[in-house]
DNA sequence: TAGATTGTTAATCGATTAACAATC
DNA sequence: TAGATTGTTAATCGATTAACAATC
């Protein structure tokens, strides 16, 4: 389909030219140059100009971009208003707060089913959802599909409910549980939240950007 | 003091080797060699010479690394074992799944002050600390001191926020509001889960990784 | 010593930036 | 038309990989 494989560091800014034409927009911006999207962003108008055509070209040339196409374009090349059926495994503080966020539902998040061990948690409700016992999840995703599974377990128990889901069908894992995990044949967004504290740590101590 | 910049690219990667290293540990292997290591990591060895070599030599040749001493030298380097005060502002969903995560004070950080608008929060408490009004953190910061802030807060406002604490000399910022900021003189950790989700989701469809 | 593996230099690869012809 | 700005090719830069001499 591409005609050749897009790079990840040019996937990863995809959703920061989402963010920052939905901010023009919303101050009804509707033209903007790849010069003066490149001044607001902090990024060069060649990388901007290089990172839309791999998509192809949502210009025009002598006026710029339609900050609306645009916008539309990468919202579309990003699927954010494909529905994202998800079920939450692991329903602690870091599992109930993503579970709550309406930022995700704003990119098409759904969360269709929670599950955790606990049984003091097992019964009560998140983002709208029964939490259930990980031992139904079997037959919860045998009648519900999930196109997605948030994973909020302890690093010790993630693979293996990696795995089970996977045998489920599941085939992409945002991943919070601090291990790298990778499937074949699945997708895997594994979150390092500890990573990202040492790296400012390390970062602000030598005075770095 | 170093002898060239370390890229960011090498930084990022620290982190990462600290939790393979620390699995090592923990399984009482302590002897690695590059070519090991890269196996179990999926990188090359020719990198992690490389990278490990940007700190200075820490292997023998003909042996390979030391792990524990491996070990040490990048929780050096990070500054793991330092004490990082921070105060956490905004303490909804995801300031309260911060703050108890039990994760973070393993590597050095340590909650001292926890800040709300909200009055039905103000007064409770969180990670071990009173949430106080977002008024009070002039008078705590003068008598406390803080080397970062977790910012939970709206988008809205977190530029604000951020600038009133830089004035009260905070240097370093975690800050999940979804937002870039950067102020010059102190050191930012921008995150961004909701970018994270819709590259999984990219991913995911496009069957890459 | 011989074998292994580092530290480090050189080569390659990919990503970013610059330049400019095409064209609105 | 002239001016502006894209799309795209070429040049540069930096990061990764390969190679190998140093040495444990």
């Amino acid at each position: 389909m591409d005609k050749k494989q897009v790079s990840l560091a040019v996937i990863r800014r995809l959703p920061r030219y989402h963010r920052y034409l939905e901010e023009l927009l919303s101050n009804d911006i509707n033209k903007i140059s790849s010069k003066e999207l490149s001044e607001r962003m902090g990024l060069t108008a060649s990388q901007i100009r290089q990172d839309f055509n791999c998509f192809g070209g949502f210009g025009q040339q002598g006026y710029g971009y339609n900050v609306e196409l645009l916008y539309n374009e990468i919202s579309e090349i990003l699927g954010i208003s494909d529905i994202k059926r998800a079920v939450l495994v692991g329903v602690g503080n870091l599992g109930r707060a993503l579970a709550n966020n309406p930022d995700f539902f704003r990119h098409g998040l759904r969360l269709v089913g929670a599950f955790d061990v606990n049984p003091d948690i097992v019964g009560k409700s998140v983002g709208g959802c029964p939490v259930m016992h990980i031992d139904a999840i079997e037959p919860f995703l045998e009648r519900n599909q999930a196109d997605l599974a948030i994973l909020a377990v302890p690093p010790s128990v993630v693979m293996a409910v990696a795995d089970r889901l996977f045998e489920l069908g599941v085939r992409g894992f945002w991943n919070f549980s601090n291990v790298d995990i990778d499937i074949p044949g699945a997708t895997f967004e594994n979150v390092h939240l500890a990573d990202s504290l040492m790296t400012l740590h390390y970062r602000k101590r030598n005075n770095e950007n």
